[in-house]
DNA sequence: ACGAGGATGCTCT
DNA sequence: GAGCATCCTCGTG
């Protein structure tokens, strides 16, 4: 297993971001059968951005930053989990970039199963189809049982981590502006597998009137 | 197929 | 009080 150490994420925000593309999400916990899911979607935040939450946090005049609340967390070491709750419903799952004391994360937005496909359906419930299991980023916590415990863990071993992996060679990155924001849509920072049916189906910002 | 609307809680104003 | 890195259900065509 090549699973992805602090120095894989202590670089470029979007170059993490790319990277991931084809990488695994592992979900290993005790007495449950391992859950695997290949990332097909991402995006990329960083401090500079007026979508990150830590935005406000850094002051690029002096660049100095304050590291309060949870989107403090965002500027900790590279490879630990910044989970936070949406629309007072579903956890999101990033992963913090760049080195200590630099913001940035990238947000895990869809999977496809590898394995342990019957744990996720028994997570999700059993109406949906199985491309529902895990094509949006609030999908793919539940299926994978992702929430506030993983926020500030260091996500490189059991029970959560992420293994290198790579884009096979009749498939291609796409991008576009990212999706759900009302700022920072002019950054084209989310990237995909194109055509891959466990991308989520949602619209990009820039393209919403 | 697609669009509208509701659920629900944390953070900042 | 508003906005939010979402998802699901229920309308209409």
């Amino acid at each position: 297993m090549d699973s992805c150490s602090p120095s894989f994420f202590r670089r470029d925000t979007v170059t993490v971001a790319r990277a991931l593309l084809g990488a695994r999400l592992v979900r290993d916990p005790e007495n449950t059968p391992r859950r695997v899911g290949r990332i097909v979607e991402t995006e990329a935040y960083t401090q500079d951005d007026p979508a990150f939450h830590g935005w406000n946090l850094y002051d690029e005049e002096t660049g100095t930053v304050r590291r309060e609340g949870r989107a403090g967390d965002l500027f900790a070491e590279s490879g630990r989990g910044y989970v936070y709750l949406i629309y007072g419903m579903h956890w999101l799952l990033n992963v913090v970039t760049e080195p200590e004391g630099t913001g940035g994360a990238v947000l895990v937005r869809a999977v496809a199963p590898v394995e342990g496909t019957e744990t996720m359906r028994a997570r999700r419930g059993a109406s949906h189809r199985d491309v529902n299991l895990t094509n949006g980023p609030g999908k793919l916590s539940e299926a994978f049982d992702v929430d506030d415990a993983f926020h500030g863990e260091m996500l490189t071993g059991s029970p959560l981590y992420l293994v290198k992996g790579e884009i096979d060679a009749d498939e291609t990155i796409a991008t576009s502006s990212r999706i759900g924001l009302s700022r920072g849509v002019d950054r084209p920072w989310r990237f995909f597998i194109e055509g891959h049916p466990y991308v989520s189906p949602a619209t990009p910002s820039d393209q919403t009137q």
